[in-house]
DNA sequence: GTCTATAATTTGATAGAC
DNA sequence: GTCTATCAAATTATAGAC
């Protein structure tokens, strides 16, 4: 079993994500983590929001790994935007429409009202956009938009798991993630992209 | 002033949508209103949930007329969703990025846990995209790519509110309402379409 | 480090006088 | 309809024994 700290911060991961910041108690956490209550100030002594800031950032680093994951060295940078909404979509699927974005809620819950808990958000966002951005222009979208595409992505897929999850359905993940990969499919050059890059409807 | 129990209403949107559901108490949203504390439960006898579903399907309703506003009847249909993605980075700046969804953070937050009040949120989700997807439809994109469409704006414009209140920066606004007015002006047939249809990188 | 007890506050909700 | 008092439960946090 992970220490107890590892326990806590896990627990916490998965309760944000799905109820979010306020809507989750510190017992039920400590709880779901069958960590002693005590435990919790003992490591986090800032608290409820030190917690937070930790789970935030945590997250964030595991789900940079996974967009990292979708993107292979000499593969097709489209399919790996298409794939990776689908993919998404079957975790929703997989969890119950619970599962999506790990810090999306909190960060609408926190944008306005706790501004450490904000700053952690928008570190990881950056994060994300940065990671995905250089994985563009491995995959040869020119610089100039590979920044530009990168956010509108990011943004389609936290807007789809707004939808989906509200929905239950997984139908905005796959026009997102069609109307994102034809996006990007546009922006590699003739050369370096595998299909036509003349127009095409999205799918 | 407004009767007590629209004004009840009024201020549970206003504070739902800056701080959530969980986060926002009755008792915060009484004061908010300058109203007395049992006229809430008089008039909702329902209590918070009851509350909080009324209170979705009025800000939905609210910002349903706002959409219609900017698709003029003979107008450009690219050009008002990138208008739309514009304003709605202007009112975040005004509000000190507090003001964007209405409901999108009561809606990842109750996804999970309540559903009456996920219900809510998905019908109005779906009034929008009806709506928008009928002012595509008469501003000439084809029926089988209107709804595409309108799905994926509006998971972009949910997606960058998002990343804008994070970051607080209008930029993802404006990159996800460039990308998304691009890929709604190829759908438009040349004949109808004000600017040429051949493939264009976003903005 | 673990665990319990408990403080102090806030939560959603109800009762009943007016 | 208005307003106050109050309840029972849940909240974050602390103290202190072990």
């Amino acid at each position: 079993m992970a220490a107890t700290r590892d326990r806590i911060v896990e627990a916490s991961a998965e309760l944000f994500r799905r109820q979010g910041y306020a809507g989750t108690g510190v017992k039920r956490i400590v709880s779901a983590a069958s960590a002693p209550f005590g435990s919790l100030y003992h490591f986090f002594p800032g608290g409820k929001e030190q917690l937070g800031v930790e789970v935030i950032r945590w997250s964030g680093g595991i789900y940079e790994q996974l967009i990292d994951l979708f993107f292979e060295p000499e593969g097709d940078v489209a399919e790996a935007v298409e794939s990776f909404f689908v993919a998404a979509g079957e975790t929703l699927v997989e969890t119950g429409y619970a599962d999506a974005c790990p810090i999306a809620t909190v960060a609408l819950e926190v944008a306005s009202t706790n501004e450490p808990l904000r700053e952690a958000t928008a570190d990881v966002f950056a994060g994300w956009i940065e990671t995905t951005s250089d994985r563009f222009e491995q995959g040869g979208v020119p610089e100039a938009e590979a920044r530009r595409l990168a956010v509108a992505s990011l943004a389609a897929l936290e807007g789809a798991f707004v939808l989906c999850r509200a929905q239950r359905t997984v139908e905005p993940l796959h026009i997102a993630g069609a109307t994102m990969a034809a996006a990007v499919r546009e922006a590699v050059p003739k050369a370096r992209g595998r299909r036509s890059p003349r127009p095409r409807r999205s799918r």
